[in-house]
This record gives C-alpha cells, sequence and structure tokens, in this order.
DNA sequence: GCGGGTTTACTGGTCTGACCAGTAAACGGA
DNA sequence: TCCGTTTACTGGTCAGACCAGTAAACCCGC
C-alpha cells in the first residue's frame, strides 16, 4: 500500500513553503519586496511572532533580506554563496572528513577550473590573472612569505574565473578558504618559507604562460603539481599515496 | 587605515554565534543537548521570542533540532547534507547557470568518483555495486524505461559511496539529483528511450567490470563516456564542444 | 519652482505574559 | 516488577506593547 508518512508542518514552515514556492514558479524573483510582516501576518493569518520565525528561516538560507525601518518591507536576495560556503565547510570539517579527502577534492577542481581557463579565457581574463601573478610577486618582494596565502589566493580565484563554469568556480573559491587554513599552518612549520613560496611565484608564472598559449593539459599540469608539492612533505606516504591518481591524470608535459 | 565597517549584531545573532562558536571550539559536539527555551532565555538575558529565532535559524542551517515536548531540549544535530543540497541546488538552478556547467561538474565529479572507486573499492563496496547493477537490468527488463532514472542514480550512488571520498560522493550525489530532472525529461522526449536505456545498462555491466578488475581509467572512461553520450544528442554543437574535454580527458581504453 | 531640513507614518527588533497540545519521566497501583 | 496514569514541563502559537531607526512626504525659505 502506498502511504506516505504524515508530515505535519508547522505554521512557520507552512509560510516557508509558500514562499519558496512562489520563488521556484517564477511569482516572485530577485529584487523583488515582500509585504512587511504586520501585512504577512494578515495574509497568512497568523501572529507575527510566527511570521518572524518564518522570515528568520528564509533569511538563514539566504532567500531574503530584511532591514529595520525600511518601509518597502523584505527583499528577495539574489543568489550569494553564503550558504554554499557555510555548508561546504561544515562537511569539510567534519571529523570523518580527512585532510586527504579535502586536498583530493581541491586538486580535481583546480585541475579543471585551470583546464578550462587555458581553453575559454578571454584577454579580459587573462590580464586580470597576470595582474594578480604580480602582485603575488610583488609581495614576495616586499614582505616574504607574509602576504602569500592572501596573494595565491586571490591568483587561483582569478583562474577559476576564468574557466566559466560558476559551479567550479564557486565549490573552488569555498574549498580554497578552507585550505587556505592548512596552507598558513603549513607555511608557519616549515623553516625554508621563501623557497616554497618562491617556487610557487615561479610555477605561477610558467602557469600564465600556458593558459596564455591556451595549452590546457599544461597548465593543469602545473598547477595540480603545484599544489600538490605545496602539500606533500607535511603528508605521509599514505596520504601521499592517495594524492598521486589526481596529479598524475595531469601528466606534466615538458 | 585599517578601519574595520562596524557591524551591529542584533540579540538574536549574537545567540547563533555563540552557540555556534561553542560547537566549533568543542563546548558542544553533536548529540548534546541545549537546555529549553525558558533555560536559555534566563541565561542569555533576552524574551523568549529572541531564543526562538535564534533557535530557528540554527534549526534552519542544520545546526540543532527540536522536537516539541522533549524535556531534555534541542539537539546538537549529527551532519546531514541537507543544506549543503540546498544550496548547490539554489546555485544550479541560477538562470546565469547553463545546463553545460552542470554537466560539466557532473562529468567531473563522476568520472573522479569512478577512478576512485575502483582503486578504492572494498569487496562489500563491489557487491553493493553489482547488486545495483543487478536492480537495475530487472527493472529495465519488467518495466523499460519507467524507473529507469531511480535505478540508475542509484547505482551511481553507490559508486560514489565506493570512492572513499565524501566530498566528491556529497556533491555527486546532489549533482546527480539535479541531473536527475534533467534525465526524465530526456527519456521523455525520445521515442527510442527502451535503446538508450538498454544501452546505459550495458555500460553498466562494462563498468562493473572495470572496478572489479580495479582499472581505474578504464572504469572512469567508461562512465564519463556513457554519461555524455545520454545527453550527447539533446545539445547543440558549441555545448557538446564544451563537454569534449571532460570527456577525452579519460580516453577509452579499449 | 525648487533644494534641504523636518516631520510623520511606518518598519523591523525586542519584550511580556499567556494558552495549548504534546511528551517523557516520575509516580502509583496491581 | 511491570504497566497504566499522572504531572510537570516542552515547544508552538497568540495578543498586545514599546523602541530605535528609516524613507518618503511635507513644508519652508529662497
Amino acid at each position: 500500500m502506498p502511504f506516505t508518512p504524515v508530515q505535519k508542518v508547522s505554521a512557520y514552515e507552512s509560510i516557508v513553503l509558500q514562499i519558496e514556492s512562489a520563488i521556484a514558479n517564477g511569482d516572485l524573483k530577485a529584487g523583488d519586496r515582500l509585504p512587511g510582516e504586520r501585512k504577512l501576518m494578515a495574509d497568512f493569518s497568523v501572529s507575527r511572532a510566527t511570521v518572524r520565525e518564518a522570515l528568520r528561516v528564509l533569511q538563514a538560507t539566504g532567500v531574503v533580506e530584511s532591514r529595520p525601518g525600511d518601509p518597502r518591507g523584505p527583499v528577495i536576495s539574489h543568489y550569494s554563496p553564503r550558504l554554499l560556503e557555510k555548508s561546504m565547510s561544515q562537511l569539510a570539517r567534519l571529523d570523518s572528513v580527512s585532510r586527504v579527502e579535502v586536498l583530493q577534492f581541491r586538486l580535481l577542481l583546480e585541475g579543471s577550473a585551470t583546464r578550462l581557463a587555458a581553453r575559454n579565457r578571454s584577454e579580459a581574463d587573462l590580464d586580470l590573472i597576470t595582474a594578480r601573478l604580480r602582485e603575488l610577486e610583488a609581495s614576495i618582494q616586499a614582505d616574504g612569505a607574509k602576504f602569500f596565502s592572501e596573494h595565491v589566493s586571490r591568483f587561483h580565484a582569478a583562474i577559476r574565473r576564468a574557466s566559466g563554469n560558476q559551479l567550479i568556480e564557486i565549490c573552488g573559491n569555498v574549498i580554497g578558504g578552507i585550505t587556505a587554513e592548512l596552507m598558513v599552518r603549513r607555511l608557519h612549520t616549515d623553516a625554508d618559507q621563501l623557497a616554497i613560496v618562491q617556487r610557487s611565484a615561479l610555477d605561477g608564472a610558467r602557469l600564465v604562460e600556458a593558459i596564455s598559449a591556451r595549452d590546457a593539459e599544461g597548465a593543469a599540469a602545473v598547477q595540480v603539481e603545484n599544489i600538490y608539492r605545496f602539500y606533500a612533505d607535511d603528508l605521509d606516504p599514505a596520504e601521499v599515496d592517495a594524492l598521486r591518481p589526481f596529479v598524475d591524470a595531469s601528466p606534466v608535459v615538458e
């Protein structure tokens, strides 16, 4: 018998559902305004407390934004990766998720982003990437490894942007942010910071060259190899072994 | 001047922040209980309405769960991919995100999941994958394309599970769910459903063989090729072109 | 007629205090 | 010792109130 389990939905949940489906089917779209809380409480015939709880969850899930005092009411948000960021770092921080899994995922995303960037980049993309590389180099010249993590993040972000795939770009940004913490720790524990960082900048230059030449496989290989080498010393043999497939999948073309 | 923009945090936000950081630094962990709302309102010295709004956003972001009548109070949740699912389908459904981007991402994830599965699968993994393939074949025998999408999803999910990378697994599950809609539409519009579906099942058999033989590259190639072919007819040449790199990166080994 | 300060009518944020249906643990009788 | 009953409490909802803050309407001097 195809009975479905009953699910009692509370008043505020029903409001959330109604508003979400109004957005899903196009009745409401980003930028539109919801009525104020007092109007909503009349529309749904619930108390204000209930309306507010509904608005709170819509706000927490990035669906609407409200500002006190605004007579125009809450506004349907434009997309922001905030929620994705939050949920993915939640996942990555799980005890059951190992460093290796995070690094595998990173290699995967950065590798493809780079491959796509080399294929699809516009001149403007290339300019931005080059500019970010220059900033990175200048920062190393001036302050050594001090601001390396910030600048290399921006450099990589520019490459992801050039990939033309927003899914890869945004997931890459998120994972990049998470691994940035690892990176800072990595640099902190290593005496030979400067050598590592300079090596990374050199790889960056080769990378930009390959992207500029639209050499997708070459670019991806340099990128993946660079990231891999950055963490490799820190990992034990088993971990290294688990990472190899992601590096070898993009053989370095010399 | 390094001034930081002031950010007034409201009462309920402060509560959310405090509870979240208590979890982050280990004072609270999954399974632990929060005091009831009345106790919390005394602890934070705010009204119950404020406590409830805080609990609502914690609940919406999957941090806590509460059940009416439970004298033990709200409980800190175990991780669930619900939020990740929600935020990623939010992203994938954006108008600015094209079908091709979603499919690229899917090829990327399924390809690596398969590669890893072939390397890392346990015997139990292999058994489960095989069982899912048998179910898929039986379903086609009995009902043709009718339940294809459900069964093939479960088959792929089993492979992702065997990959041993939870990031790839969960993201793959999410994207799988999203593309399942595309799949249903695809099958609906095609007169030759049965042929497509049978072909897919054949690929599945080759896939299981390769995973069983721990042939990572072979498995990945079959998987990616299969998914690609499934949608290829539906796409225009430019879209096909954007997908090729993801297919060619795993050359078919005959 | 037109800018710029002032008023005003609202907004969202918070509080108090109340009632209800439902739960789980303590209680009590067999 | 077991099982039904009570009970004290839970979360969900409501009504009504106050406040700080906003934006648009207003009005005044020019």
